[in-house]
DNA sequence: AAAAAATGCCCAGCCACACCGAGGAAAATT
DNA sequence: AATTTTCCTCGGTGTGGCTGGGCATTTTTT
């Protein structure tokens, strides 16, 4: 049983492997994601190869076995429906929920997890459109695509955010966007590619290609 | 914010205190209830002292301050409330979820709990049928009798039980009692105590004193 | 009241977990 | 080949929690 720790080294390993795949993730990276110094997550590493939940070869970087990734997929997993929980039944806005799924992800109760997923009608999107992870571990791969790369004309519906720490959804919000609007690519300015966009047929925004790298259509 | 071993301790003190009011808790009566030993308790008690969640006179056994009760009510309210949780929409059976909801009763998160509070229309008995105290601390004390504690004529209906280790549970369902049932007492036989009931009218149940000491009837 | 038994405290120490700074080794870059 | 960057190793810190053994206190017994 792996401590809350381990599970977070994993679950941000998994996440960090799947950014950029191919390519093994290194120990400054893990320590930047998980705001911790590389001495402490070479440590950790040490500890979870000798477990068997990673490869490390030193100087080398890192990558999940099996099991590792199994585990990794099980903490996504119940992050992301106990996310759906939170958001569809008791209310949450999805901006408020990121805290409390994360102490919520660590509770250890395979039967727990299946009554929850039947009780929600086996979700297969996180209330942020991310994918939850089956129970054998295969992802759905949406077909997002980087609202950033959309051409001028291109239309699509919001689908889910990359960014999701508080300030952005806020953001979001602010400018009249939420997951699901349909939008339609008016404009790409040239000189800075921020992006002139069509909302549900009714509204004009603009935003910063920034904004448009953090931002997935379908 | 307490650990969970110190939600634990606080708990089971408060439970204690609760069995037998007026008298202070005792050392050994703890380390027996956690299965941990008395110099442990000492250890923890001394940490709980100096966080001034209870009162401690050494030789004297121990008492919680407000501050202490109230966190002990707060961490019994999140259990029941997660309990009523499992089996009222998840399915749990009432004898299946004391262990899952001892660990989401350590989940951090006010807002949490008064969501779900609202979610499960504010319920103020548990599965066991047990009094879930209110935000404020205030515990309706149900008006439990016990059932040994009945005259023959006595009727009544079964509210709550003492000991919900899991295989009192399973005995009930064997011999066919569930919360709810309505109970008289036909017959108490002397020499051992032993009671004989008809329930809800139809069938006729030999139970012993034993037993009967670990029910309540309203 | 003294002795015996039970209870409970205190000390020193142990273990697991997680973190960290400093220095040097390895790898990548030039 | 030299420099920069990465990252490993080592020794050490802190916290939380548990424990055995010896001693102090309280309670019970006589």
């Amino acid at each position: 049983m792996p401590s809350h720790t381990e599970e977070n080294y994993l679950k941000t390993i998994y996440k960090l492997a799947e950014a950029e795949p191919g390519q093994d993730v290194s120990t400054n990276r893990i320590a930047a994601a998980l705001t911790t110094r590389a001495a402490s997550v070479t440590d950790m590493l040490r500890r979870l190869a000798e477990k068997e939940l990673l490869r490390y070869e030193k100087y080398r970087g890192v990558q999940l076995t099996p099991e590792g990734r199994r585990l990794a997929l099980l903490t996504v997993r119940k992050h992301r429906l106990w996310e759906v929980f939170l958001v569809q039944q008791l209310g949450f806005n999805w901006d408020e929920v990121h805290e409390v799924a994360e102490e919520l992800e660590h509770v250890q109760s395979p039967l727990l997890m299946q009554r929850l997923d039947e009780f929600l009608d086996f979700p297969t999107f996180d209330p942020h459109g991310d994918p939850i992870p089956a129970e054998d571990g295969a992802v759905r791969r949406p077909t997002h695509r980087l609202l950033a790369d959309l051409e001028v004309g291109d239309r699509g519906t919001l689908a889910a955010v990359k960014d999701t720490s508080a300030p952005f959804p806020q953001y979001l919000d602010k400018v009249g966007l939420a997951l699901g609007v349909q939008l339609k690519v008016l404009d790409k300015v040239s000189f800075d590619n921020s992006l002139e966009l069509r909302v549900n047929r009714e509204r004009t925004v603009l935003i910063s290609a920034e904004v448009g790298r953090n931002l997935f259509v379908t």
